[in-house]
DNA sequence: TATTATTTACCGAACGTTCGGTATAAGTCA
DNA sequence: TGACTTATACCGAACGTTCGGTAAATAATA
């Protein structure tokens, strides 16, 4: 079979790229033609399923990176602390420093019942869930748990909407320090 | 001279409601068209400047809600953690629980430079300054409360944001609640 | 040769925008 | 008052462009 122009890994990068930058109406195919360096056909050749087969695709990705990259750190031997830092880090690079702005904000807009709205909140959901697990582990009583990670979460987005807008990085650097005090807190 | 078929707040209303649900490029003028009641050619009687004229007028007039209803029970006589909580009846009201969210989320995607995002930018540039200036005044050390500002603002983002995905608004109420609290901390 | 990746060329539909024109209200002046 | 002008609010139809998407042909590997 003839080589591939941009090989699987390269093309959801700079699809994941466009999509965080411009949001799902803004990425048009003339832009994401340009930013792969594949035509619109040959697009539709990787994602038959087209525009939303690829933004499926690109969440499908980041939220495998935000597993195994991002919580895994939590499940891993150490203290409780410590294992939270290791995770911070891994944000860090993962949003690029708050550089890089979070899919689950971008996707999340237009019509309520669409399908990427879905993928996006079933991504969200699982972060949740995965993230409060891990405090309930460490301590803390179920509900609290259950609370401390949406706030995480919050905190997180949040720190990224502000740091696109002002591109001030300031509040998401200070946010993924004080994540094993917040996150661990006995009480709110 | 003929009465208006929409009046100017109800239209900026409208429009407000289209641009926070789809964002700039998912608000296509057959939408606006649909939801205002008036024809294309007559949004750009009222808006000669178009679609990015409507969008600058939507914040403009946010900017002014924000600053007249949310920001003012700030500026007024009594304890400051009364006046924060003040602050908090008037952010409920203003995103409707959660269930609106802000246009400075919505409105700040796509190029960097483009007209729209300099006044996105502006306007949470502002918001941080006036909460910032009034935690100061409140005895919290300048630095802390330019930095307390920042995160009471990245946590209503973020709440918003988990509101809009999830719709679960408890974060957002949750946040509300503590904000005299966090705004008014002395130490980090 | 069979298969696969990519391209050129093209499609109908929707995009944001503009134009020509109509209906209504208010001001002007014989 | 009544005819005339001006200004406003709105609309239908079209503008050129771009949209997301497809069919047929070419190039390259196995």
């Amino acid at each position: 079979m003839p080589i591939t122009k941009v090989n699987e890994n390269e093309l959801l990068d700079r699809l994941t790229d466009v999509f965080r930058t411009y949001g799902y109406e803004g990425a048009s195919l003339s832009k994401i033609s340009e930013v792969t360096g594949l035509q619109r056909a040959s697009l539709y050749h990787r994602f038959p399923g087209g525009k939303e087969d690829m933004a499926k695709a690109v969440l499908e990705r980041a939220g495998q990176w935000l597993t195994g990259q991002v919580l895994a750190p939590l499940s891993e031997p150490g203290k409780p602390a410590d294992r939270i830092r290791h995770m911070a880090k891994e944000l860090h690079s993962f949003y690029a420093g708050g550089k890089h702005c979070c899919l689950l904000d971008s996707l999340s807009f237009g019509s309520d019942d669409s399908d990427i709205r879905q993928h996006v909140q079933q991504g969200m959901s699982e972060w949740v869930d995965k993230l409060a697990k891990v405090v309930r582990e460490a301590g803390v009583s179920s509900k609290n748990a259950r609370q401390h990670a949406q706030d995480a979460i919050s905190h997180i987005q949040g720190t990224l909407v502000v740091a696109r807008v002002m591109k001030d990085y300031g509040p998401f650097e200070r946010m993924l320090s004080e994540l094993p005090t917040t996150l661990l807190r006995k009480k709110s």
